[in-house]
DNA sequence: GTCTATATACCGATAGAC
DNA sequence: GTCTATCGGTATATAGAC
């Protein structure tokens, strides 16, 4: 039978990456992926040598471009807070969009060796932690800026992580997912805190 | 051949929780389980009626007594400052030395279907949850305690969930990871924010 | 309570036709 | 580039001896 419709690697990675997303590595098998697909497992092999290059191939398709995206809303002449805030609700509205990035992202810092970590680190957040730290720097001087960038992003993070399992926990709402609200609740929150009445609603 | 040590289900729970943590449920046989805990795969289901059954109670193992334990340190009569800092330190102390108890956790989020996320949440969280709720609402009236409680607890996980990956981060230090270290700065920053200058108290 | 042996299914990967 | 057929290995789970 001749082909209909024949597949380039790309195609086939933008379908395989909800797969790995949502049952990682070992939870999808080269057949899953190739009933996505819509050709027969032993296809995906004139394409991809084996499954691990597949999945890290995969895996660096869901992460292209999104350092690139964020480190841009940082590197404007507005004042620093404005950038802050433009950041936290770029990167906010970024994870919730795709799903797949933050899922595949927890999964290969709970699966990754050392080695891809590095890579990874390299790959997806080196210029754009790197922007937010001097930006720390540059806001709070008194603040350990490595500290601090990591508890803006750990809420985001965290917010978006834990949208299924925070609705079962007291006082969750609804609006509680809508990534401006979070966006703003963050901002507020870090550079206010709790003791000041200098916050925004 | 006579058994020389048998086994009860609490000492294989023990050692499959590692196993669960480290590689999570498809990345664990129950030959891998056999080989730890020292016997052969078919006497595990003398024990457990299949695998999901020994991961689910493996689960429950690990999350045992966290609660209670994270509670306690909520009701005293400290004042409400002095129990949010008691809280974010055994907290951080907590994830930091049962690394075991925060990837299950991570993974569950990722993996556990509506009624395992319910479970989790009734089992784990309730009562720590709501009791940390109840003190945001009485330190900071004017915030959200339900976006509130969430960043305080999505730091602390963050911190200790990006252990590996922040090395390679621009600015990370060993001290970092010292679980006190990281209580100080999240207190300090929720309480205060970057411009501590504008609180009124 | 644990063993060996085994049933049954699925896995990753290859061979060779088209 | 994709197919069918298949290999060798491993998975979960069971049967029955001790």
């Amino acid at each position: 039978m001749r082909p209909a419709n024949p597949k380039n690697k790309v195609q086939i990675l933008e379908m395989a990456i909800p797969l790995f997303a949502k049952s990682g590595f070992n939870g999808v098998s080269m057949r899953d992926i190739a009933a996505v697909v819509g050709i027969s497992a032993a296809a995906l092999y004139y394409h991809f040598s084996d499954k691990q290059s597949l999945y890290l191939q995969a895996v660096a398709q869901a992460f292209a471009n999104k350092d690139e995206t964020l480190t841009k809303t940082l590197a404007t002449d507005d004042p620093p807070e404005q950038r802050l805030y433009n950041f936290i609700l770029k990167f906010s509205e970024l994870i919730y969009q795709d799903a797949n990035f933050l899922s595949l992202l927890i999964r290969e810092m709970l699966d990754g060796d050392d080695e891809r970590l590095q890579k990874l680190t390299r790959q997806v957040f080196r210029m754009q932690f790197s922007s937010i730290i001097d930006l720390c720097k540059e806001l709070a001087p008194k603040f350990d800026p490595h500290l601090l960038a990591v508890s803006i992003i750990g809420q985001l993070v965290y917010h978006i992580e834990t949208k299924q399992v925070r609705v079962y926990l007291k006082g969750g709402k609804p609006e509680h997912n809508d990534p401006e609200v979070i966006a703003d609740h963050i901002f507020n929150l870090i550079m206010y805190g709790l003791k000041s009445n200098c916050s925004v609603e």
